[in-house]
DNA sequence: AATGCAAGTAAGTAACCACTTGCATTCAGC
DNA sequence: GCTGAATGCAAGTGGTTACTTACTTGCATT
């Protein structure tokens, strides 16, 4: 296996438990399973290390596209926010450890805020379309409804393990339930809300 | 001026601004104008300081009551989600911060999640009063649409000052949108969202 | 004047950390 | 079999950190 690589991935698994300051060398080499010099070797300090690592890892980061020809607006968001709010949840604590970071070393997180911006983008492009095809109300701002709904997404992402009295509902509900809301308050036509199932806490 | 006191307001300024580790006893000190030594004669750990600091902080915050008769919605919602996202965004560099810890040090950001708890449940029971006034649209779930708006403002909050291309509108008319979108979502008679203005993007 | 208390000062301890040096080992390609 | 590059290992350097110790200073009450 690629020793640089690996080193990369330890660097990210130890800084989003640790953050700069507790990702120390010695652990990130313990962790890629080389040794402390051999991470110099590779990288000149510590520091370029975590940035081409969050690097590395943010340039991974993709997402579903939306259909260029929407047809059924409930199904074709759900989809793609259950996609998004799935991969939120598995990063939550990378994305915690660098805005955590963002006072103090805001070049850490850039990367994994571009991410960010071009997702957002990809709805905000969407929810034009369905403007621009009538299937929503005229009178809105897709730029507001985007952050609206990824900011409810995000939010549940974050929240749900650390406040799970804010989120007795089940994962698998809350992407349906503010998918419909956002769709009702754009003015495309959504169907009720289903009623919740109890929630299915699962321990990390 | 009480020694105590000013130790607990430095502790969580320095804590906002470096974190755990970076939060150095003599950094803490210097901030609050004391000897070191007088620090460790005030608290015995560091860690007993940081905590009493945060929940100190933590308990000092406040909202809003939203009316027990509600009257105009959107007004009403407006005006309290104005207050609780100008009062996010203050803090916004302590709630990073002390979110980005969470993975070691759960019990610092407790006491913030506390508060957050308390503050959605105030909101979680206006849109229950206007659901059994008939002033929204018996169909909807009041937990979901809070964490739906919260969420928004949350994100907006944390996101305005490092992800500006996501948020070019101004504040001001943030809330206003967020808030007409919600009471549309949940059946509340509500106007046409006014015109954006350009964003006013203040340096901190 | 005597006492006690809260704070300051200076110095030190033990641990940890990023990073370096020198040398031994392995192993692929010629 | 030899060379050179990549890696491991042991040890060390200089700096920082939480926390301690021993002593002094200033101020208020008695």
């Amino acid at each position: 296996m690629d020793v640089r690589e690996s080193l990369l991935k330890a660097a990210v698994a130890v800084y989003a438990d640790a953050g700069v300051r507790g990702a120390t060398t010695r652990r990130i080499a313990q962790e890629a399973g080389v040794n402390e010099v051999t991470l110099f070797r590779h990288f000149k300090t510590k520091d370029e290390l975590l940035d081409a690592a969050l690097a590395h890892f943010a340039r991974n980061v993709t997402t579903l596209d939306l259909p260029a020809d929407p047809v059924d607006p409930h199904a074709e968001l759900v989809a793609w926010c259950k996609t998004h709010h799935r991969e939120l949840y598995k990063i939550r604590a990378l994305i915690r450890r660098s805005m955590g970071e963002y006072e103090q070393h805001p070049g850490h997180c850039q990367h994994g805020m571009q991410a960010s911006v071009r997702i957002a983008a990809e709805l905000s492009r969407y929810l034009l379309r369905l403007k621009a095809r009538r299937l929503a109300a005229p009178d809105f701002d897709e730029r507001v409804a985007t952050n609206m709904l990824m900011g409810a997404i995000f939010a549940d992402a974050m929240g749900r393990d650390t406040m799970p009295e804010r989120y007795p509902y089940s994962m698998r509900d809350a992407i349906d339930q503010y998918v419909t809301l956002l769709l009702r308050a754009i003015g495309a036509t959504a169907s009720a809300p289903a009623a919740l199932t109890t929630s299915t806490r699962k321990g990390r």
